[in-house]
DNA sequence: ATAGGGTTAG
């Protein structure tokens, strides 16, 4: 109706109308036509601003020429006073010119008509400065306003939390609770998106949290969505699930949070375990899901509940998803044979830089570094740019296969990219240099790390260890201790085996008494190492007791003790730990099959020893060189024997 | 408001 009037009026066509904001009431605006100039003073809608335009100013004004200050310009010297509503479609006119010039310009006639109290035209201020990114602006438009509303409020917070500024999000926060003003849901979602961006202490989260819940909004999905996620992210599983149980709506998205939270903390399980309620639920699973849920299976290796998964996601539509075709990658190629990753990927629509991490990280997991080398170059020619963790992946493999070459041409990418100071590439990085023996071009670059990563602490322990310098590892060992670095499962084991290889049993025992100290008494890597240097040292009671205290013992602490009773001829004992050990489900390695042949050698149990090594050739250990020898030994002891 | 890939080990 109204588009038909003006296109009657010729010039007025649709395009000079875009200048003006669309906030335009049908009924109100055909009044201008009778009689513009009266209707000006009381309503101003978009067509009716331009139709009085066009009616006053045939001549002056056309599309091109009409700006907002101008045009205001042009009312004040007909002497039509602009009001309130005036200002705020003139400002809106700024915001689409991206004028900040202007904006000042019509800032300033506002203070000095005396709109500067009106709310709306505050807000109308706050958003074009905000858009135009003079936050002086914003802040000085805020610091005028006379009554500062949870809305004012909330639309400051929100503009900073959209620029990133967590800090003034929170400062801002603590000003509206100063001032008692109520917060909004909106208030506590950016809030909320301040601590996770500000990784603010969980202490301060939980101040938050208290006063969500004390104005009633712990049932709402929008804020403990982000909630769940900050308590996940802190590892604050238990509080996050609380959150999560109180939720009476839970949506796709309070599910994911959870699910995610999981299986980011290191509990898959759990992961898994709320998916399938989810599902039985009828809650629809969103890509978001599958991709949290598939990741969990892949870090815990459970490839059938993958598979299981994998059907749901064709089921559900989303096997097309960038997203989680990644984590079916990932997951397939944590297998031992790649087809069905090398599948998953060559039929992505859209691969990204994560489609081929996931295949090149799988590849540098299980060895395969020039099948991870070939696809780092096949990832540059289809013009996606390597990044931090494709490098850390390639240098892993190469570290791993002692490929220092390779190795030192991605040092130099490293370089030129502007890596060297990635965390994660540090590490890996130095990882190559020490695991190809140039403990020299390690030391270099760890002395030009900053010092606070424990990884590359845990690698030069691991240098020096290789040396059998245990000088140099305990020096190493209390720096990091000075420099208040707090040792983790990796520490422990280096440099315990650097005092068993030296036979150093005073400095191992006063590191068992820090790991009992740290509470790493009951981690089996940690444990495995003491067991092992006890058992060398022949204190094989100590090492019993410490296999006893594990509450998950695994093959390489058990055999670390039989091996230790075969050494110091207790062959009977060895023989009675190995069998305790086939009692319980835990599959032998070689060095528990060679020790166990030893010890039938040592007390010539011809048989036992046959069967024991017809078990090592069942378990793929045909050409182990360590079981070959004990059967050498074996056989001479034997044939000594008739 | 929610998602995928990474360094050190016996």
């Amino acid at each position: 109706m109204i588009l038909n009037l003006i296109s009657l009026r010729g010039s007025l066509s649709k395009s000079f109308l875009s200048h003006f904001p669309r906030k335009s009431n049908p009924a109100i605006s055909l009044k201008p036509f009778q009689n513009p100039r009266k209707c000006f003073s009381w309503d101003l809608s978009r067509p009716t601003l331009a139709c009085y335009a066009f009616d006053e100013f045939p001549n002056e004004v056309n599309e091109e020429n009409l700006k907002g200050i101008e045009f205001l310009q042009l009312m004040e010297h007909r002497g039509i006073c602009a009001n309130c509503q005036t200002y705020t479609w003139l400002l809106d006119l700024c915001l689409n010119s991206g004028s900040l010039v202007e904006c000042k310009k019509l800032h300033g006639k506002i203070l000095k008509l005396g709109f500067g109290n009106e709310s709306v035209l505050c807000n109308k201020l706050v958003d074009v400065y905000f858009a135009l990114g003079d936050l002086d602006g914003v802040v000085k438009v805020f610091e005028d306003m006379p009554n500062r509303s949870a809305r004012s409020w909330d639309k400051i917070i929100s503009g900073f939390m959209e620029k990133k500024m967590s800090n003034r999000v929170l400062d801002l926060f603590s000003c509206m609770v100063e001032e008692n003003v109520s917060p909004t849901e909106i208030t506590f979602g950016s809030v909320l998106r301040a601590c996770s961006g500000h990784g603010v202490g969980i202490r301060y989260v939980e101040q938050i949290h208290a006063r969500i819940i004390f104005h009633g909004f712990q049932i709402s999905p929008i804020i403990s969505n982000p909630l769940i996620g900050l308590y996940a992210k802190n590892g604050l599983i238990l509080s996050a699930r609380k959150v999560f149980d109180n939720l009476c709506m839970k949506d796709s998205v309070s599910w994911v949070a959870m699910i995610s939270g999981f299986s980011q903390n290191g509990y898959e399980e759990e992961a898994i375990h709320l998916f399938c309620e989810m599902h039985i639920a009828g809650v629809f699973p969103t890509p978001y899901v599958f991709s949290s849920v598939l990741s969990g299976c892949s870090k815990i290796k459970l490839f059938d509940v993958g598979e299981q998964l994998h059907a749901l996601v064709f089921k559900y539509g989303s096997s097309l998803e960038t997203y989680v075709c990644n984590a079916l990658v990932t997951l397939y190629s944590r297998m031992p044979n790649f087809v069905s990753a090398e599948k998953v990927f060559s039929k992505m629509q859209s691969k990204d830089e994560v489609s081929f991490n996931s295949l090149i990280s799988g590849l540098a997991q299980q060895g395969f570094s020039d099948g991870a080398l070939e696809l780092f170059t096949k990832m540059k020619r289809d013009y996606l740019k390597p990044d931090c963790v494709t490098v850390a992946s390639l240098l892993s493999a190469c570290a791993s296969n002692g490929a220092l070459c390779k190795g030192e041409q991605l040092h130099s990418y490293v370089i030129k990219a502007g890596m060297s100071s990635d965390i994660i590439v540090e590490g890996a990085l130095l990882d190559l240099y020490v695991n190809c023996s140039d403990i020299k071009t390690a030391h270099e670059i760890f002395l030009t790390t900053k010092t606070e990563n424990v990884v590359l602490w845990n690698v030069m322990l691991v240098a020096y260890g290789k040396l059998d310098n245990l000088r140099e590892s305990f020096i190493i060992y209390r720096q990091m201790q000075i420099k208040g670095l707090i040792p983790n499962q990796f520490t422990y084991p280096s440099i315990l085996r650097t005092c068993t290889s030296v036979g150093a049993l005073d400095v191992g025992e006063q590191i068992h008494t820090q790991v009992i100290k740290t509470g790493f008494q009951f981690n089996v890597y940690v444990c495995s190492v003491l067991i092992d240097m006890y058992a060398k040292h022949g204190k094989l009671d100590t090492a019993h007791v410490i296999l006893r205290t594990l509450a998950e013992e695994d093959v390489v602490s058990w055999t670390a003790l039989i091996s230790g009773y075969a050494q110091h001829n207790l062959f009977a004992e060895a023989l009675k730990h190995f069998r305790e050990m086939l009692d319980r489900g835990i599959q032998s390695d070689n060095i528990g099959f060679s020790s166990a042949i030893s010890a039938c050698a040592g007390i010539q149990a011809l048989n036992l020893g046959r069967q024991i090594h017809a078990q090592s050739y069942v378990s793929g250990y045909s050409e182990d060189l360590s079981i070959g020898n004990a059967l050498v030994l074996h056989r001479v002891d034997t044939v000594r024997k008739h």
